[in-house]
DNA sequence: TCGCGAAATAAGGGATTCCTTAATACGGGG
DNA sequence: CCCCGTATTAAGGAATCCCTTATTTCGCGA
């Protein structure tokens, strides 16, 4: 199987004939034809089957098609990711809440403050140390990550308190998608109360379910200063508990120093700069009245 | 430059020698030191250096990690995706607005129904062809998408509103992440309503819009069925503008039928379903009162 | 300075790739 | 039925790949 061949599949695939495959690539047409060939005999699957007069993907070749493409849009990337002078780029997991509420703010400052291509995803603490050793991932924010080769130090101290409303109801507890990660702190705190899974339910954002407690649809974890404006306003209240507040950290997680990308170290470095840790406690205030549109694009599938 | 070359820099990258890498591979010491030096002479850039005792990366070296690591993964997934029997992969894209809202929920009850792997993502709809027709994506929900090859058809009739509080402010526009893509409803709702730049304030997801636009901090754009309880409740009240109420439809776009995969197609029908569309009109009743943990994960970077 | 471990290079051989031209199958329209 | 456009197969040749063993170079510590 060559980068060659699966690239003729997949001119093959779009243009729907071999000729037109053989004159886009500026080759004869059975050179196409025998990679095609190849292709087939390798992975044992027609891939596309000439009907009548267009070439028709097999259940295979269209499950191949998507994989194919990429590889040959990574192998045209891979030969001028080594050519000097371009920008550097940074790709940074983050835990389902603070994606919410930091990400923007942080990478938009970043970005102006460096020349990187940032981009951001959203990654359950489990697949961390995966993401980063792969290199799918620069850096990772959230809960402490331990693993081989990993080096993760704490960026902001934080509390994690429990919010609701006066007289709201106290058997609910309300989420964000965040809880669905067992290793966040969320997560941590509902085990620590012993709250059973009947009991919560999970919103698509942390700002819905803070929304819901403050209309006493239930309590919600929440970290203090993200909330700190809904406490001042009254909209939200404090509810006590036997294990809030609890005192924790979010964490920046990287490969070891001689292995970690210099874009890694330089967004590290960035976040223990006053701006960042600003921006992180108070990311509101970091966003411009005006337009905010971040030159942070979020990709999708690795 | 071959899929094993790439392998073999990856695994001298990973283990830090071409001795281990070659141990690691069970070939000889110097078949992985030629296919480095092959890459190395293709590419133009040392790639890896010996330091000492291990071996470290350029920059370059560092750029192209990540790159060669997704490839030859995405290299052992193309021949397990020809075999059959698997279940079939699907991709959807959507707006940022559905996606808040109805990713969720939909893909959930898709998933229960069928079994298929599903995964979700956001995109702009500029980009919506480029992701169909490389099979980055198999299907996009959103604003309608004109394109060669693809099929765009209404799934979803909605009004467009807008919504504020009585006595809050009119001369701010709360807006979600969707207002950064122009060929969505909100920024044609915008456009035609002439807000200026300097009016708008985008937040980091559409609940955060519309509480603030409830407390009175501006006027937000509002899918009418997605606010309908707001409404209801009288926290939100609709605000007359010429432009509004916008009849508007959600739209799913796939490829072309002969160029469409099966799961795109089965999907597409799921859409017409009572229950899908019920789940599209009020999203937050699907979600269950217990711990809503979809078997859809959003994965990152194409 | 020597030795030692590790990486790089040299040389060679078998397999594969990738292209060509020429010939052969296939399928629909006249 | 034959024609014609398209895909495939056949055959051959140059280049590359990928592995081996043997040798050389390099960097560092004794």
């Amino acid at each position: 199987m060559t980068l060659s061949q699966l690239g003729a599949f997949v001119f093959v695939a779009r243009l729907g004939s071999v000729k037109a495959a053989a004159r886009a690539l500026g080759v004869s047409e059975p050179a196409v034809s025998q990679s095609l060939a190849q292709l087939r005999r390798h992975l044992g699957d027609p891939l596309v089957t000439r009907s009548g007069d267009r070439m028709e993907l097999t259940e295979g070749g269209r499950r191949l098609l998507g994989i194919a493409a990429r590889i040959v849009a990574l192998g045209a990337e891979a030969v001028a990711a080594v050519q000097p002078g371009r920008p550097a780029r940074l790709h940074v997991v983050m835990d389902a809440g603070l994606a919410e509420y930091v990400a923007g703010p942080l990478l938009c400052l970043f970005t102006q403050r460096k020349p990187v291509d940032a981009t951001t995803g959203v990654a359950d603490t489990a697949e961390i140390p995966l993401l980063l050793t792969s290199r799918l991932a620069d850096v990772a924010l959230g809960a402490q990550v331990t693993g081989d080769g990993l080096a993760c130090r704490p960026v902001l101290r934080c509390r994690l308190i429990v919010v609701g409303s006066p007289r709201g109801r106290r058997d609910h507890w309300l989420v964000g998608p965040s809880a669905a990660d067992p290793a966040s702190d969320t997560s941590r705190l509902l085990r620590l109360l012993r709250v059973q899974e009947y009991q919560v339910r999970v919103f698509a954002n942390q700002t819905a379910a803070w929304k819901a407690a403050a209309e006493g649809a239930g309590v919600a974890p929440a970290t203090a200063h993200l909330v700190a404006a809904e406490l001042r306003k009254g909209e939200l209240i404090t509810i006590d508990t036997p294990a809030t507040p609890l005192a924790t950290y979010w964490y920046a997680t990287t490969l070891d120093p001689p292995t970690r990308s210099t874009a890694a170290g330089t967004f590290l470095h960035f976040l223990t700069t006053p701006a960042a840790t600003q921006i992180m406690r108070t990311p509101d205030e970091g966003v411009p009245r005006s337009r905010f549109r971040p030159a942070v694009h979020v990709s999708i599938w690795s």
